[in-house]
DNA sequence: GATGAATGAGTGTTCATTCAT
DNA sequence: GATGAATGAACACTCATTCAT
């Protein structure tokens, strides 16, 4: 009895509709009324699944961080020599900055979200501990196998997380301009040299 | 030179209030509605002197690029000391991130305006311009002492800046409670670490 | 006769959430949604028995006079003595106001829809038929028996209502506070002094 | 400096549409935009001048207060013969049904918002203590020229607005058509009855 | 220099209702 | 008998802005 949910598919395509919109009019300039007209869709209809604005939002960013935790990550497991595999970690986080699943002017959009709402605060939080735990998992395989020497693997991941996210942060207003894969390479010289020597 | 006319203290002071609202109630939230409200006088006032709430916000931005430049970098040519100015600068450089005198929620809603605006990259090219260059003064200063080595001064001045950024970043969102002066430590012992030996 | 409809039960049950909702969010705030969810069940349900809103007003309407009449007198044959039966007649009428089987402020909401549907007038006016004959008849029985004096037992009834009424009405909005049993005691006496004397 | 104010002309002309387009289409049917439409005027100018709807409400309500209690007495004080003056007094109150110079509608619905604000309550508790110490005044007047009996003038006056407000009421649910002129003699008739002989 | 009147587009949200299942 | 999808009109209200004074 009752119809056939289509909830979850619907609120989906809410969300990307809702994610293109942020993309092309700005976080503050993506209207419900906007997403809906982009959708050909009545605006009440976003309501009846959202409740909200505030609920839509939430729900982009549950969207946004599972996109961004599932992708951001290949199975490093399959490749079995140890330097490989720690050569195939540096190559994946170098290029985060620019591989970057979702548009950094929506991801910089939800983190400044982060300020105003502990709830949000509390899925970034989530995203990075998962991202930490991948990272130090792998220092650590490199470690054990002699590639890299560390001491404490989180704090090693912790400085990886930083020195990306600072690098991709900064790319945008860098006044040198710069082939994407110079800095790459310096962001993985730069990480070889601090793992190196138990210095962390 | 000369006095200030009362026009541009008028400004000046819609504009303190611009960014108090913005703290109060995020960049979306700071309406010229509200802005006049908090300063007590009629909206209208705030259109008479920005002409437009976009000309409102490119002087919040300078306002916001003005203080943050001038104010990131006390004056190192104190110290003559080669070794205690770059213990100096190393000092500063760690601890912007929990001296920044620009609200962090603040700097970064403006930051994400550099995506949509190009005006507003601009001045953030400028500002990084300024850092970089300062920075790579000190690191030269410090490399021809001995205190480091160093082959490519641009080059450290912005391994220095992602990485802070970086780690300014990462702390709001970081899973694990830290001290900041902690984290200002591993940073310093981190650029000690990559401005030594020539390997950057 | 027979078991009632399922149907007509449902109707009975929505009516009665329409009800409390109405006492607590007044009469405009009294919408299908928040009846619905009152009833944890779906708005269309109430569409679906109701056909529409004004439907389910006309429905509550019914509801209420219905209560209203069945429940405002008791049987007063019970009692021979025709003075005791008055006096239980006085009893009764003089504490309506407090003994109102419907919430007052549920009450004075229909009757403003009177003003403006001409349905709903012929509805309340039928009560009110029902009320004056029930009270024409115990002034005519008291009468005929000497206990009061009356010349137009529909005239006395209608002033007795009237009275009766407006004591409710006055004192929600009454300056002096005041025991509902001493209010009824002075409705009672004035009703005594009028209906005395051949004065109607 | 700054335009002539003309808030208070404004206010008084919004609140005079307010209170037609409430006769015409009900007090919930009576939304800004209707007003502001019949005004030929924008929307956001009743917002400008009231704030929210709820403070218009409050305007109307004052507004529609002060109307009934400066119209609804004449000034008593001009005709000097004490039993003269009382049937001036008792000819007015008879006549207030249907002299009342607030549309019927429009006071009942204002009546029942006194069970969901206080503050409409408060307003007209003061409304009816003015009507009360009036009549007071009057009956006082009266009694001690020997023209009536009573001994609480208070009480008398309140059951005179009690009758007269009840007659009101039950005169748009009677069953039975009858003559505004009979009905208002029947008033003065039952008001001399209970007025006389020191009952009350 | 500053105010207040006024606008018009837009906001998120609620409303009663329809219809397919 | 009951649900959930979907609509479209309406709601109160906020927005940046213009203009007369």
């Amino acid at each position: 009895m009752g119809r056939k949910s289509k909830a979850s598919l619907r609120k989906q395509e809410i969300l990307s509709h809702f994610y293109e919109v942020i993309i092309e009019e700005g976080f503050e300039g993506a209207s419900i009324a906007k997403i809906a007209k982009r959708m050909d869709v009545n605006p009440s209809l976003l309501i009846h699944y959202f409740a909200t604005k505030d609920g839509m939002v939430l729900g982009l960013i549950d969207y946004i961080i599972e996109t961004y935790s599932t992708q951001i990550f290949p199975d490093f497991s399959g490749t079995q020599d140890p330097s490989e595999r720690w050569e195939d970690v540096l190559d994946v986080v170098s290029r985060i900055q620019w591989s970057r699943i979702i548009d950094n002017s929506v991801f910089y959009s939800c983190y400044t979200l982060t300020f105003r709402n502990i709830e949000i605060k509390r899925r970034f939080k989530d995203l990075y501990k998962g991202i930490i735990n991948t990272l130090a998992y792998e220092v650590e395989y490199a470690s054990k196998a002699g590639v890299i020497e560390v001491k404490n693997s989180i704090q090693a991941a912790e400085f990886m997380i930083s020195l990306i996210e600072g690098t991709n942060y900064y790319q945008y207003v860098s006044p040198f301009g710069m082939e994407a894969d110079d800095r790459a390479e310096r962001t993985k010289n730069t990480i070889r040299t601090v793992l190196s020597g138990n210095r962390i």
